[in-house]
DNA sequence: CGCCCATTTGAGCGGAATCAAGATCAGTGG
DNA sequence: CCACTGATCTTGATTCCGCTCAAATGGGCG
Protein backbone atom coordinates (compact mmCIF):
# COMPACT_ATOMS: atom_id res chain seq x y z
CA UNK A 1 0.00 0.00 0.00
CA UNK A 2 2.64 2.49 1.12
CA UNK A 3 5.54 2.68 -1.41
CA UNK A 4 8.87 4.31 -0.63
CA UNK A 5 8.51 7.65 -2.45
CA UNK A 6 5.10 8.33 -0.40
CA UNK A 7 5.05 11.25 1.62
CA UNK A 8 3.93 9.63 4.65
CA UNK A 9 6.68 7.13 4.44
CA UNK A 10 9.35 9.88 4.06
CA UNK A 11 7.46 11.65 7.35
CA UNK A 12 8.22 8.55 9.45
CA UNK A 13 11.41 8.01 8.32
CA UNK A 14 12.18 11.65 9.30
CA UNK A 15 10.10 12.72 12.11
CA UNK A 16 8.91 9.47 13.75
CA UNK A 17 10.94 6.79 16.12
CA UNK A 18 11.62 4.04 14.37
CA UNK A 19 9.84 1.88 17.24
CA UNK A 20 6.54 3.44 16.84
CA UNK A 21 3.51 0.89 17.41
CA UNK A 22 2.07 -0.13 14.36
CA UNK A 23 -1.68 1.82 15.73
CA UNK A 24 -0.17 5.14 16.33
CA UNK A 25 1.32 4.88 12.65
CA UNK A 26 -1.40 4.05 11.00
CA UNK A 27 -3.44 7.11 13.74
CA UNK A 28 -1.41 9.50 12.20
CA UNK A 29 -1.59 8.11 8.81
CA UNK A 30 -4.89 8.73 9.00
CA UNK A 31 -5.02 12.08 9.76
CA UNK A 32 -2.36 13.35 7.61
CA UNK A 33 -3.57 14.86 4.35
CA UNK A 34 -1.73 15.39 1.39
CA UNK A 35 -1.15 17.68 -0.41
CA UNK A 36 0.58 18.58 -3.71
CA UNK A 37 1.54 22.10 -4.93
CA UNK A 38 2.69 23.11 -8.21
CA UNK A 39 5.20 26.39 -8.45
CA UNK A 40 4.11 29.33 -6.57
CA UNK A 41 1.02 27.96 -5.64
CA UNK A 42 -0.32 29.24 -2.26
CA UNK A 43 -1.41 26.27 0.64
CA UNK A 44 -4.68 27.08 1.04
CA UNK A 45 -5.82 25.73 4.71
CA UNK A 46 -9.03 24.01 5.07
CA UNK A 47 -10.33 25.70 8.61
CA UNK A 48 -8.62 27.74 10.88
CA UNK A 49 -6.58 25.90 13.18
CA UNK A 50 -2.64 25.95 13.74
CA UNK A 51 -1.65 23.10 11.02
CA UNK A 52 1.73 21.29 11.01
CA UNK A 53 3.16 20.64 7.59
CA UNK A 54 6.04 18.25 6.78
CA UNK A 55 7.75 18.99 3.26
CA UNK A 56 8.18 15.99 1.90
CA UNK A 57 9.89 17.21 -1.64
CA UNK A 58 10.15 20.43 -3.10
CA UNK A 59 10.61 24.03 -1.00
CA UNK A 60 8.42 27.02 0.00
CA UNK A 61 8.66 30.03 1.78
CA UNK A 62 6.73 30.86 5.09
CA UNK A 63 4.87 34.75 3.90
CA UNK A 64 3.55 37.11 6.23
CA UNK A 65 1.53 39.65 3.85
CA UNK A 66 0.79 42.98 4.96
CA UNK A 67 -1.28 45.79 3.99
CA UNK A 68 0.01 47.19 0.39
CA UNK A 69 1.93 45.06 -1.67
CA UNK A 70 3.86 44.68 1.60
CA UNK A 71 5.67 41.05 2.16
CA UNK A 72 7.71 39.45 4.36
CA UNK A 73 9.49 36.31 3.75
CA UNK A 74 9.15 34.56 7.49
CA UNK A 75 11.70 31.60 6.55
CA UNK A 76 12.24 29.36 3.65
CA UNK A 77 11.45 25.29 3.51
CA UNK A 78 13.48 22.96 2.18
CA UNK A 79 12.26 18.91 2.10
CA UNK A 80 12.34 17.57 5.10
CA UNK A 81 11.06 20.41 7.21
CA UNK A 82 8.81 20.09 9.70
CA UNK A 83 7.16 23.71 10.08
CA UNK A 84 4.31 25.11 12.22
CA UNK A 85 1.63 27.16 10.48
CA UNK A 86 -0.11 29.44 12.38
CA UNK A 87 -3.81 29.85 12.84
CA UNK A 88 -4.60 31.91 9.83
CA UNK A 89 -7.20 34.05 12.62
CA UNK A 90 -4.32 35.33 14.00
CA UNK A 91 -1.77 36.12 11.58
CA UNK A 92 -1.76 36.04 7.89
CA UNK A 93 1.12 34.05 7.01
CA UNK A 94 0.57 31.40 3.81
CA UNK A 95 2.97 29.09 2.94
CA UNK A 96 3.77 29.01 -1.18
CA UNK A 97 5.43 26.37 -2.78
CA UNK A 98 8.97 28.00 -4.63
CA UNK A 99 8.64 25.08 -6.71
CA UNK A 100 6.46 21.88 -7.09
CA UNK A 101 6.11 19.95 -3.82
CA UNK A 102 4.45 17.70 -1.62
CA UNK A 103 3.29 18.34 1.48
CA UNK A 104 1.94 16.37 4.35
CA UNK A 105 -0.77 18.69 6.56
CA UNK A 106 -1.20 17.83 9.86
CA UNK A 107 -3.79 19.67 12.65
CA UNK A 108 -1.65 20.69 15.23
CA UNK A 109 -3.92 19.86 18.08
CA UNK A 110 -5.17 16.13 16.49
CA UNK A 111 -1.45 15.60 16.49
CA UNK A 112 -0.36 16.67 19.37
CA UNK A 113 -3.20 14.78 20.72
CA UNK A 114 -2.31 11.13 19.19
CA UNK A 115 1.53 12.19 19.84
CA UNK A 116 0.50 12.70 23.68
CA UNK A 117 1.38 9.29 24.77
CA UNK A 118 5.05 9.36 23.09
CA UNK A 119 7.20 10.99 24.12
CA UNK A 120 9.97 10.39 21.86
CA UNK A 121 7.36 11.80 19.14
CA UNK A 122 6.79 15.21 21.24
CA UNK A 123 10.26 15.72 21.84
CA UNK A 124 11.00 15.43 18.54
CA UNK A 125 8.79 18.14 17.83
CA UNK A 126 10.07 20.10 20.87
CA UNK A 127 14.01 19.32 18.87
CA UNK A 128 11.61 20.96 15.79
CA UNK A 129 10.82 24.35 17.78
CA UNK A 130 14.00 24.87 18.94
CA UNK A 131 15.72 24.51 15.85
CA UNK A 132 12.88 26.99 13.79
CA UNK A 133 13.39 29.37 16.67
CA UNK A 134 17.16 29.64 16.52
CA UNK A 135 16.57 30.53 12.81
CA UNK A 136 14.31 32.94 13.23
CA UNK A 137 16.45 34.76 16.13
CA UNK A 138 19.03 34.42 13.56
CA UNK A 139 17.44 36.08 11.05
CA UNK A 140 16.25 38.66 13.82
CA UNK A 141 20.43 39.36 13.67
CA UNK A 142 20.74 39.91 10.15
CA UNK A 143 17.39 41.91 9.83
CA UNK A 144 18.34 44.40 13.01
CA UNK A 145 21.67 44.52 12.23
CA UNK A 146 23.32 43.87 8.97
CA UNK A 147 23.87 46.11 6.12
CA UNK A 148 23.20 45.26 2.73
CA UNK A 149 26.37 42.91 2.09
CA UNK A 150 26.12 40.80 5.29
CA UNK A 151 22.84 40.06 4.93
CA UNK A 152 23.77 38.71 1.18
CA UNK A 153 26.97 37.01 3.13
CA UNK A 154 24.46 35.30 5.71
CA UNK A 155 22.17 34.15 3.16
CA UNK A 156 24.28 31.84 0.80
CA UNK A 157 26.33 30.69 3.81
CA UNK A 158 22.98 29.99 5.33
CA UNK A 159 21.78 28.68 1.95
CA UNK A 160 24.94 26.41 1.53
CA UNK A 161 24.22 24.66 5.16
CA UNK A 162 20.89 23.64 4.07
CA UNK A 163 20.97 22.70 0.53
CA UNK A 164 24.69 23.05 -0.86
CA UNK A 165 26.41 20.56 -2.39
CA UNK A 166 29.77 20.31 -1.47
CA UNK A 167 32.56 20.08 -4.04
CA UNK A 168 35.91 20.49 -3.60
CA UNK A 169 36.53 23.43 -1.31
CA UNK A 170 33.65 25.08 -3.19
CA UNK A 171 29.53 24.48 -2.78
CA UNK A 172 27.59 24.51 -5.55
CA UNK A 173 23.86 26.19 -4.62
CA UNK A 174 20.80 25.52 -6.83
CA UNK A 175 18.27 28.42 -5.67
CA UNK A 176 14.73 27.51 -5.69
CA UNK A 177 14.08 31.37 -5.00
CA UNK A 178 13.59 34.54 -7.75
CA UNK A 179 15.77 37.75 -6.79
CA UNK A 180 12.86 39.47 -5.41
CA UNK A 181 11.70 36.71 -2.95
CA UNK A 182 15.82 36.97 -1.68
CA UNK A 183 15.27 40.30 -0.95
CA UNK A 184 11.95 39.97 0.41
CA UNK A 185 13.43 37.25 2.81
CA UNK A 186 16.46 39.91 3.63
CA UNK A 187 14.77 43.16 3.99
CA UNK A 188 15.89 44.38 1.17
CA UNK A 189 14.99 45.39 -2.50
CA UNK A 190 15.97 43.53 -5.67
CA UNK A 191 18.09 45.60 -6.74
CA UNK A 192 20.32 45.60 -3.80
CA UNK A 193 20.54 41.92 -4.03
CA UNK A 194 21.77 42.28 -7.85
CA UNK A 195 24.05 44.59 -7.05
CA UNK A 196 25.64 42.56 -3.78
CA UNK A 197 26.03 39.34 -6.25
CA UNK A 198 27.89 41.75 -8.60
CA UNK A 199 30.21 42.89 -5.95
CA UNK A 200 30.66 39.16 -4.74
CA UNK A 201 30.74 38.22 -8.11
CA UNK A 202 33.39 41.05 -9.13
CA UNK A 203 35.39 39.92 -5.90
CA UNK A 204 35.78 36.50 -7.52
CA UNK A 205 33.82 35.21 -4.01
CA UNK A 206 31.32 33.47 -5.94
CA UNK A 207 30.71 32.21 -9.60
CA UNK A 208 27.10 32.29 -10.97
CA UNK A 209 25.39 30.60 -13.84
CA UNK A 210 22.29 31.20 -15.32
CA UNK A 211 19.50 32.74 -12.85
CA UNK A 212 20.12 30.14 -9.97
CA UNK A 213 22.91 28.60 -9.66
CA UNK A 214 25.50 29.85 -7.77
CA UNK A 215 29.38 28.66 -6.54
CA UNK A 216 30.73 29.95 -3.54
CA UNK A 217 34.51 29.88 -4.38
CA UNK A 218 35.83 31.19 -1.37
CA UNK A 219 32.93 30.64 1.57
CA UNK A 220 35.63 31.76 4.43
CA UNK A 221 35.51 35.19 3.12
CA UNK A 222 31.70 35.13 2.88
CA UNK A 223 31.70 33.80 6.44
CA UNK A 224 34.41 37.24 7.55
CA UNK A 225 31.74 39.19 5.17
CA UNK A 226 28.56 38.11 6.74
CA UNK A 227 29.54 39.94 9.88
CA UNK A 228 28.99 38.63 13.70
CA UNK A 229 31.56 36.59 15.45
CA UNK A 230 28.20 34.19 15.89
CA UNK A 231 28.08 30.93 14.03
CA UNK A 232 26.02 27.92 13.56
CA UNK A 233 24.18 25.64 11.59
CA UNK B 1 2.24 38.50 54.78
CA UNK B 2 5.23 36.90 52.92
CA UNK B 3 6.07 39.36 50.27
CA UNK B 4 7.51 36.58 48.09
CA UNK B 5 6.61 33.36 46.88
CA UNK B 6 9.03 31.14 46.47
CA UNK B 7 10.40 30.97 42.77
CA UNK B 8 9.77 27.06 41.87
CA UNK B 9 6.16 27.50 43.55
CA UNK B 10 5.35 30.26 41.10
CA UNK B 11 6.70 28.37 38.51
CA UNK B 12 5.00 24.98 39.56
CA UNK B 13 1.82 27.65 39.61
CA UNK B 14 2.27 29.33 36.11
CA UNK B 15 3.91 25.93 33.96
CA UNK B 16 3.21 22.51 35.67
CA UNK B 17 -0.11 20.84 35.78
CA UNK B 18 -2.05 21.03 38.99
CA UNK B 19 -1.94 17.07 39.15
CA UNK B 20 1.49 16.31 38.86
CA UNK B 21 2.80 13.63 40.88
CA UNK B 22 4.63 14.46 44.39
CA UNK B 23 7.56 12.27 43.17
CA UNK B 24 8.43 14.24 40.00
CA UNK B 25 7.54 17.74 41.53
CA UNK B 26 10.42 17.09 44.34
CA UNK B 27 12.45 16.14 41.30
CA UNK B 28 11.80 19.19 39.11
CA UNK B 29 12.37 21.12 42.22
CA UNK B 30 15.82 19.15 42.56
CA UNK B 31 17.29 20.52 39.86
CA UNK B 32 16.02 23.55 39.11
CA UNK B 33 18.73 25.99 39.97
CA UNK B 34 17.71 29.42 41.67
CA UNK B 35 19.26 32.55 40.74
CA UNK B 36 19.00 36.04 41.65
CA UNK B 37 19.96 38.74 39.09
CA UNK B 38 20.77 42.78 40.14
CA UNK B 39 20.00 45.29 37.52
CA UNK B 40 22.17 44.65 34.41
CA UNK B 41 23.58 41.51 35.34
CA UNK B 42 24.04 38.60 32.94
CA UNK B 43 22.86 35.33 33.78
CA UNK B 44 26.18 32.97 33.68
CA UNK B 45 25.17 29.42 32.57
CA UNK B 46 26.99 27.03 34.36
CA UNK B 47 27.99 24.61 31.95
CA UNK B 48 27.55 24.40 28.31
CA UNK B 49 24.22 23.08 27.51
CA UNK B 50 21.09 24.28 26.59
CA UNK B 51 18.91 26.00 29.49
CA UNK B 52 15.71 26.20 30.24
CA UNK B 53 14.85 29.51 32.03
CA UNK B 54 11.81 30.88 34.15
CA UNK B 55 11.41 34.21 35.07
CA UNK B 56 9.50 34.49 38.68
CA UNK B 57 10.30 37.90 39.26
CA UNK B 58 11.31 41.05 36.91
CA UNK B 59 12.51 41.22 33.78
CA UNK B 60 15.49 40.72 30.90
CA UNK B 61 16.68 40.99 27.67
CA UNK B 62 18.07 37.95 25.44
CA UNK B 63 21.08 39.92 23.66
CA UNK B 64 22.88 38.39 20.42
CA UNK B 65 26.22 39.79 21.04
CA UNK B 66 28.44 40.87 17.69
CA UNK B 67 31.67 41.76 16.16
CA UNK B 68 32.51 45.15 17.71
CA UNK B 69 29.96 46.88 20.12
CA UNK B 70 27.02 45.53 17.60
CA UNK B 71 24.07 43.89 19.91
CA UNK B 72 21.03 42.82 18.86
CA UNK B 73 18.44 42.41 21.37
CA UNK B 74 16.63 39.19 20.61
CA UNK B 75 13.96 39.78 22.81
CA UNK B 76 12.67 40.91 26.00
CA UNK B 77 11.05 38.40 28.73
CA UNK B 78 8.95 39.41 31.88
CA UNK B 79 7.36 37.49 35.10
CA UNK B 80 5.97 34.49 34.23
CA UNK B 81 7.83 33.70 30.65
CA UNK B 82 9.61 30.42 30.28
CA UNK B 83 12.30 30.41 27.34
CA UNK B 84 15.10 28.10 26.00
CA UNK B 85 18.51 29.95 25.69
CA UNK B 86 20.55 28.11 23.14
CA UNK B 87 23.64 26.81 24.72
CA UNK B 88 26.32 29.00 24.68
CA UNK B 89 28.90 27.25 22.00
CA UNK B 90 26.32 27.81 19.03
CA UNK B 91 25.25 30.84 19.43
CA UNK B 92 26.67 33.57 21.64
CA UNK B 93 23.47 34.48 23.29
CA UNK B 94 23.12 36.06 26.76
CA UNK B 95 20.57 36.89 29.21
CA UNK B 96 20.73 40.36 30.96
CA UNK B 97 18.24 41.32 33.46
CA UNK B 98 16.85 44.78 32.90
CA UNK B 99 15.77 45.29 36.60
CA UNK B 100 16.27 42.74 39.77
CA UNK B 101 15.01 39.65 38.96
CA UNK B 102 14.68 35.73 40.41
CA UNK B 103 14.67 33.43 37.70
CA UNK B 104 14.84 29.27 37.82
CA UNK B 105 17.39 27.62 35.58
CA UNK B 106 17.50 24.14 34.47
CA UNK B 107 19.32 22.04 31.75
CA UNK B 108 17.22 21.61 29.11
CA UNK B 109 18.51 18.06 28.71
CA UNK B 110 17.37 16.57 32.69
CA UNK B 111 13.81 18.82 32.24
CA UNK B 112 12.90 16.88 29.10
CA UNK B 113 14.26 14.07 30.55
CA UNK B 114 11.82 14.54 33.75
CA UNK B 115 9.04 15.69 31.81
CA UNK B 116 9.12 12.93 29.10
CA UNK B 117 6.08 10.91 30.73
CA UNK B 118 4.08 14.09 31.97
CA UNK B 119 2.99 14.82 27.88
CA UNK B 120 1.13 17.60 29.99
CA UNK B 121 4.34 19.47 30.61
CA UNK B 122 5.96 18.57 27.40
CA UNK B 123 2.75 19.95 25.41
CA UNK B 124 3.00 23.07 28.07
CA UNK B 125 6.47 23.52 26.83
CA UNK B 126 6.04 23.23 23.13
CA UNK B 127 3.00 25.84 23.46
CA UNK B 128 5.83 28.27 24.58
CA UNK B 129 7.97 27.31 22.00
CA UNK B 130 4.94 28.71 19.78
CA UNK B 131 4.47 31.72 21.41
CA UNK B 132 8.19 32.74 21.41
CA UNK B 133 8.46 31.07 17.79
CA UNK B 134 5.45 33.56 17.11
CA UNK B 135 7.16 36.66 18.79
CA UNK B 136 10.01 36.55 16.85
CA UNK B 137 8.51 35.76 13.76
CA UNK B 138 6.98 39.17 14.20
CA UNK B 139 9.94 40.67 15.06
CA UNK B 140 10.99 39.90 11.78
CA UNK B 141 8.37 41.39 9.90
CA UNK B 142 9.26 44.77 11.85
CA UNK B 143 12.93 44.51 11.64
CA UNK B 144 12.48 43.49 7.51
CA UNK B 145 10.01 45.76 6.66
CA UNK B 146 8.95 48.75 8.62
CA UNK B 147 9.83 52.17 9.04
CA UNK B 148 11.13 53.96 12.19
CA UNK B 149 7.38 55.38 13.16
CA UNK B 150 5.94 51.42 12.43
CA UNK B 151 8.40 50.04 14.66
CA UNK B 152 7.90 52.50 17.39
CA UNK B 153 4.23 51.96 17.45
CA UNK B 154 4.32 48.17 17.06
CA UNK B 155 7.11 48.41 19.86
CA UNK B 156 4.62 50.03 22.54
CA UNK B 157 1.37 48.33 21.51
CA UNK B 158 3.59 44.83 22.20
CA UNK B 159 4.31 45.98 25.61
CA UNK B 160 1.39 47.29 25.96
CA UNK B 161 -0.35 43.75 25.44
CA UNK B 162 2.61 42.23 27.60
CA UNK B 163 3.36 44.90 30.87
CA UNK B 164 0.43 47.33 29.90
CA UNK B 165 -2.52 48.23 32.94
CA UNK B 166 -5.49 49.28 31.41
CA UNK B 167 -7.16 52.15 32.87
CA UNK B 168 -10.43 53.51 31.29
CA UNK B 169 -9.57 53.86 27.71
CA UNK B 170 -5.81 53.94 27.79
CA UNK B 171 -2.82 52.01 28.66
CA UNK B 172 0.01 52.66 31.29
CA UNK B 173 3.50 51.32 30.61
CA UNK B 174 6.62 50.99 32.62
CA UNK B 175 8.96 50.32 30.72
CA UNK B 176 12.05 48.52 32.68
CA UNK B 177 14.33 48.99 29.79
CA UNK B 178 16.44 52.31 28.44
CA UNK B 179 16.12 53.84 24.96
CA UNK B 180 19.22 52.63 24.06
CA UNK B 181 17.38 49.45 25.01
CA UNK B 182 14.18 49.72 22.82
CA UNK B 183 16.76 51.10 20.13
CA UNK B 184 18.61 47.96 20.02
CA UNK B 185 15.81 45.35 19.86
CA UNK B 186 13.88 47.74 17.12
CA UNK B 187 17.73 47.75 15.07
CA UNK B 188 17.42 51.53 15.32
CA UNK B 189 19.41 53.86 16.95
CA UNK B 190 18.49 55.57 20.41
CA UNK B 191 18.26 59.19 18.86
CA UNK B 192 15.70 58.00 16.32
CA UNK B 193 13.74 56.09 19.21
CA UNK B 194 14.10 59.52 20.71
CA UNK B 195 12.68 61.20 17.78
CA UNK B 196 9.67 58.89 17.19
CA UNK B 197 8.21 59.05 20.84
CA UNK B 198 8.43 63.00 20.66
CA UNK B 199 6.78 62.93 17.22
CA UNK B 200 4.04 60.50 19.12
CA UNK B 201 4.00 63.00 21.92
CA UNK B 202 3.61 65.51 19.92
CA UNK B 203 0.85 64.31 18.08
CA UNK B 204 -0.87 63.62 21.49
CA UNK B 205 -1.00 59.70 20.98
CA UNK B 206 0.59 58.74 23.99
CA UNK B 207 2.68 60.86 27.29
CA UNK B 208 5.59 60.60 28.47
CA UNK B 209 6.41 60.95 32.87
CA UNK B 210 9.76 60.67 33.56
CA UNK B 211 12.29 57.96 32.19
CA UNK B 212 10.09 55.06 31.41
CA UNK B 213 6.48 55.84 32.19
CA UNK B 214 4.05 56.12 28.91
CA UNK B 215 0.93 56.15 28.59
CA UNK B 216 -1.15 55.25 25.54
CA UNK B 217 -3.97 57.92 24.57
CA UNK B 218 -5.07 56.62 21.73
CA UNK B 219 -3.76 52.57 20.86
CA UNK B 220 -6.24 52.53 18.41
CA UNK B 221 -4.24 55.76 16.50
CA UNK B 222 -0.99 53.44 17.23
CA UNK B 223 -2.48 50.81 15.59
CA UNK B 224 -2.93 52.55 12.60
CA UNK B 225 0.73 53.82 12.16
CA UNK B 226 1.76 50.39 13.55
CA UNK B 227 1.94 49.13 9.27
CA UNK B 228 0.52 45.83 8.46
CA UNK B 229 -2.91 44.75 8.86
CA UNK B 230 -1.67 41.32 11.09
CA UNK B 231 -2.09 41.43 14.30
CA UNK B 232 -2.88 39.16 17.49
CA UNK B 233 -2.55 38.75 21.03
C1' DC C 1 22.39 72.15 45.19
C1' DG C 2 25.24 70.34 41.80
C1' DC C 3 27.04 66.56 39.27
C1' DC C 4 26.55 62.76 36.07
C1' DC C 5 24.52 60.39 32.67
C1' DA C 6 20.42 59.36 29.93
C1' DT C 7 17.80 61.64 26.76
C1' DT C 8 16.55 65.16 23.50
C1' DT C 9 17.44 68.13 19.70
C1' DG C 10 20.00 69.78 15.68
C1' DA C 11 22.98 69.57 11.27
C1' DG C 12 24.96 66.95 7.75
C1' DC C 13 26.02 62.62 5.61
C1' DG C 14 25.56 58.04 3.63
C1' DG C 15 23.53 53.65 2.29
C1' DA C 16 19.79 51.61 0.48
C1' DA C 17 15.30 52.74 -1.79
C1' DT C 18 13.25 54.53 -5.72
C1' DC C 19 12.89 55.67 -10.41
C1' DA C 20 14.36 54.60 -15.01
C1' DA C 21 16.57 52.28 -18.71
C1' DG C 22 18.89 48.37 -20.74
C1' DA C 23 20.48 43.46 -20.83
C1' DT C 24 19.69 38.63 -20.41
C1' DC C 25 17.34 34.54 -19.80
C1' DA C 26 13.56 30.92 -20.56
C1' DG C 27 9.91 29.73 -23.08
C1' DT C 28 7.19 29.46 -27.47
C1' DG C 29 6.18 28.81 -32.01
C1' DG C 30 7.60 29.14 -36.58
C1' DC D 1 17.51 25.85 -34.98
C1' DC D 2 16.47 30.45 -34.44
C1' DA D 3 13.76 34.63 -33.96
C1' DC D 4 10.28 36.59 -30.99
C1' DT D 5 8.43 37.78 -26.49
C1' DG D 6 7.74 38.68 -21.82
C1' DA D 7 9.56 38.41 -17.45
C1' DT D 8 13.55 38.61 -14.65
C1' DC D 9 17.64 40.58 -13.71
C1' DT D 10 21.33 44.15 -14.02
C1' DT D 11 23.03 48.73 -14.12
C1' DG D 12 22.76 53.74 -13.55
C1' DA D 13 21.00 58.35 -11.50
C1' DT D 14 18.72 60.50 -7.90
C1' DT D 15 16.23 60.83 -3.50
C1' DC D 16 15.27 60.17 1.21
C1' DC D 17 15.23 58.03 5.71
C1' DG D 18 17.75 56.98 9.45
C1' DC D 19 22.71 57.13 11.09
C1' DT D 20 26.52 59.82 12.77
C1' DC D 21 28.48 63.48 15.01
C1' DA D 22 27.80 67.32 18.12
C1' DA D 23 25.61 70.08 21.49
C1' DA D 24 21.92 71.21 24.76
C1' DT D 25 18.60 69.70 28.10
C1' DG D 26 16.84 67.45 32.00
C1' DG D 27 16.05 63.70 35.30
C1' DG D 28 17.79 61.24 39.31
C1' DC D 29 20.79 60.73 43.09
C1' DG D 30 24.43 61.97 46.24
Amino acid sequence: MIEATEPFAMFAEAILPSDLPDALYMHLGAIAEQCELAAHEVQTHSGDAEKLIFIAQGSAKLVAKGAGEREQIIGFHFAGDFLRLPCPCEHSYTLVALEDAQLLVFSASQFVELARGEPGILQHLLDQSATMLDRSREKSIVLGRKNACERMASFLLSMARRIGEEQADTIRLTLPMSRREIGESLGLTIETVSRQLTLLRDAQIIETHGRNQVILRHPEELQKRSGWLTRAN
